[in-house]
DNA sequence: CTGTTAGCGCATTCAC
DNA sequence: GTGAATGCGCTAACAG
C-alpha cells in the first residue's frame, strides 16, 4: 500500500482522486508515494465498490467495416471525453459470438451502459439489454432510445435526383431476401425509391431491382446480374442505378470499365453514406453523418445514465445529404 | 442471491462455472434459478477475486483507420475464440487521451494484457506497459515482442517490380519528417527502395522524393508537388511512383485522372497494403498480411500471458506479397 | 481534515 | 458434494 508513505487507505484514495477534504501538502505527499512505487489503484475494485465500472460497451456485428469503425470512433470520442473506457463485444454475423450466447456476455456490471450498432432484432429485447441503459445507432426498436439517418429519406433523395436528371428506367441495388437479422435500412430505402418513383408516375419494376448486401464485390456482380437481364446490350440496361452503399456503387462502377459501360454516359451510379473512398471515385452518393451518429448515441447515452430520463424524440433521425459529382448525369442519348 | 434456489453461494459459483464438485441436478437446479432470476455473475467481482480480468487490451492511436481497424479484427478473432473481453483504448494522435496521461489510463488490473498498435516510441517504455504482457503490432522496441511486416522488403519488391518493368526515374511517396510519434515504417521502407535502386546502380534522387502521410488526399497533393518539379510537362515527371500506403497511391491515381496524367500509360503507380478497395482501382501492390497481423499477435500475447516465455523471435517479421494488377506497366515510349 | 469500519460480489481455501 | 469463512482492492459512510 501506498500509504507506507504515512496515511490510510482512505486518503490515498481521496488524495488520488481530487477529492475535497485532502490538504495539499498531504495530497503531495500521497502522490510522490505512488509515484515512487509505481502504484495505480485498481479500476476494478474500484468499480465493484462504487458500483458501477465507468465503462460503456460497444455491441456490433463487424467492428471493422468503414460505417461501423467509424460510428465506434464518435462513440469514442465523447465516452472518453468523459474519462470513460470502452469495451467491444462482437456479436452476430462475423462477430464470432452467437445471438444465442449474448446473454452469457454478462455486459451486466461491467459497463454501465451500451452502444448497440445494427443489432439483430431478437438482441434488441434481450434482458440484459433492457436492464442497461442503451440506445441504438442504424437500426432502432420501440422503447429503446436510437439514432440512425432517415433511411426512407436516403432513398427518396438519391432517386428524386436521378429522377430530375431525367432518368427513368433506374435499378435499385440493395434488397436482402436473405436477411436473418432484421436490418431494416435496405428496406427503408427502397421504400423512399419507390415513393420517388410514384411520385413521377412511375411504377417500381421488380425487373430492376436486384439482392445484394452492401458490399462491393455484390456490386459487381449486380452489374452482371442486369447486363444478363438487358441480354449483355447496353442500351437495354437502366440508365441509372442507385445502390443502397457507396462500396456497392464503387463495385458497380468497376464492373462497368471492364465492360465498356460507361458512366455516367451509358449509366448513372449514386451511392449512399459519401464512404472515405467516394471522392476518389467520383461518386455523386446520398451522404449521412456517420461519426456524428456515434457522436450522438454516445451523448444520449451518456443523458440516460446520469438523468435517466428518455430522449425526447426516442430515435432521433438524422437528415441525409446529397453530394452530387461525376457519376451521375442525364440518361444517354440514344433511349 | 441465486442461492434462494436452495443452495450456497460457493455453489453457485461452481456449478455455473462448470467447475467438478457438482452433481449434475444441483448444477440443473442452479441454473434454472439462474435463469429465472435472471441472475449473471458479475465479471467485476469476479475478475477482483480471481485477480485476472479475462480482459485485454487494444491501445492505438486510430481505430477507424482501415489498418487498424482491420487489426484489431483480427485480434477480436482471437480473444473471442478465448472467451476474453476487449477493451479499446484510445491513445496519441486523434486518440483523445494524451500520451503523458498514459500512466493514467490505469491499465493495470483492469486489462490481463495488452497489444499496441503504433505506439509512440515514448510509450513502448512506459512504466505500466512494461508492466503487463505486451506485444506490439506494426512497430517494435528492443525488449518487447512484436509483429510486423517487413518494411523494408515491402519497400524493395515494390521498386524491384518498377525497375523489372523498365523504369527508371521512380519517385517515393511517404516520408515524413514531421513523425512526431516515432513510427519507422515510411522510413524502413524508403530504405528497401533506395536497396533496389542501388541494385539497379541507380542512385536515390532526392527530388523524386516527396513527403507524406498515409492518407490519400496526402496523394493527391503528392501528384501535384510533381508536377510542379516537372513543370506541369507530363513527359518530365517520374514514369512511376511508389506510395507507402494504396491510399496515398489512390490519391495519386485519382489526381493524375483529372489531369490527363494517364496511368499506367504516362505513370505507373505501386501501393502498398492490398487495401479493401485496392482492387476497384486496379491498384498493383505489395501487399500485407493485415488480420494475420492482428490474430498472430493476440495469440502470441495469449502464449505470454499462459507461460511467461518470450516468443523466439523477440518480433515477427512477416513478408510481404506482390499483386500485380493494371496500374503499373512499362515506361512511356517517348522518354 | 483524516482514520476506522463496512461492504461491493464473487472465488477460494477449508471443514463437514 | 456442499457450506461457512476469508479476502481480492477499493469507496463510502461514519467517527474522531
Amino acid at each position: 500500500m501506498a500509504k507506507l508513505a504515512g496515511v490510510s487507505q482512505a486518503t490515498v484514495s481521496r488524495a488520488l482522486r481530487d477529492h475535497p477534504g485532502v490538504t495539499a501538502p498531504t495530497r503531495e505527499r500521497v502522490r510522490r508515494a505512488a509515484a515512487e512505487l509505481g502504484y495505480a489503484p485498481s479500476a476494478l475494485a474500484a468499480a465493484l465498490a462504487r458500483g458501477r465500472s465507468n465503462t460503456i460497451g460497444v455491441v456490433a456485428p463487424w467492428t471493422s467495416r468503414w460505417f461501423f469503425a467509424t460510428v465506434i470512433e464518435g462513440v469514442r470520442d465523447v465516452v472518453s471525453d468523459h474519462g470513460y473506457d470502452l469495451m467491444l463485444y462482437p456479436i452476430g454475423p462475423d462477430g464470432g459470438t452467437e445471438t444465442t450466447h449474448f446473454e452469457a456476455l454478462a455486459l451486466d456490471k461491467r459497463v454501465d451502459g451500451v452502444i448497440g450498432l445494427a443489432l439483430p432484432h431478437e438482441l434488441r429485447v434481450a434482458g440484459t439489454l433492457r436492464r442497461l441503459p442503451i440506445v441504438t445507432v442504424g437500426t432502432s426498436t420501440p422503447g429503446i432510445p436510437g439514432v440512425q439517418v432517415d433511411d426512407t429519406e436516403v432513398g427518396y433523395i438519391a432517386t428524386k435526383h436521378l429522377l430530375e436528371l431525367g432518368h427513368r428506367r433506374i435499378a435499385f441495388l440493395g434488397l436482402d431476401p436473405d436477411d436473418r437479422y432484421g436490418f431494416r435500412v435496405a428496406d427503408d430505402r427502397y421504400t423512399g425509391h419507390c415513393a420517388a418513383l410514384r411520385e413521377a408516375t412511375l411504377r417500381p419494376d421488380p425487373s430492376l431491382v436486384v439482392t445484394t448486401g452492401f458490399l462491393a464485390e455484390a456490386g459487381e456482380a449486380a452489374l452482371e446480374e442486369l447486363m444478363i437481364r438487358a441480354d449483355w446490350r447496353t442500351a437495354d440496361l437502366p440508365t441509372a442505378v442507385v445502390a443502397v452503399s457507396d462500396e456497392l456503387a464503387i463495385g458497380v462502377i468497376h464492373a462497368a470499365r471492364q465492360w465498356g459501360v460507361r458512366v455516367p454516359q451509358d449509366l448513372s451510379v449514386i451511392g449512399v453514406d459519401n464512404h472515405d473512398m467516394a471522392q476518389f471515385f467520383d461518386l455523386t452518393t446520398v451522404s449521412q453523418p456517420v461519426i456524428e451518429q456515434g457522436r450522438l448515441a454516445a451523448e444520449i447515452l451518456w443523458e440516460l445514465m446520469h438523468s435517466g430520463r428518455m430522449p425526447d424524440p426516442e430515435v432521433t433521425r438524422l437528415a441525409p445529404g446529397l453530394i452530387v459529382r461525376d457519376s451521375t448525369a442525364g440518361p444517354r442519348a440514344g433511349i
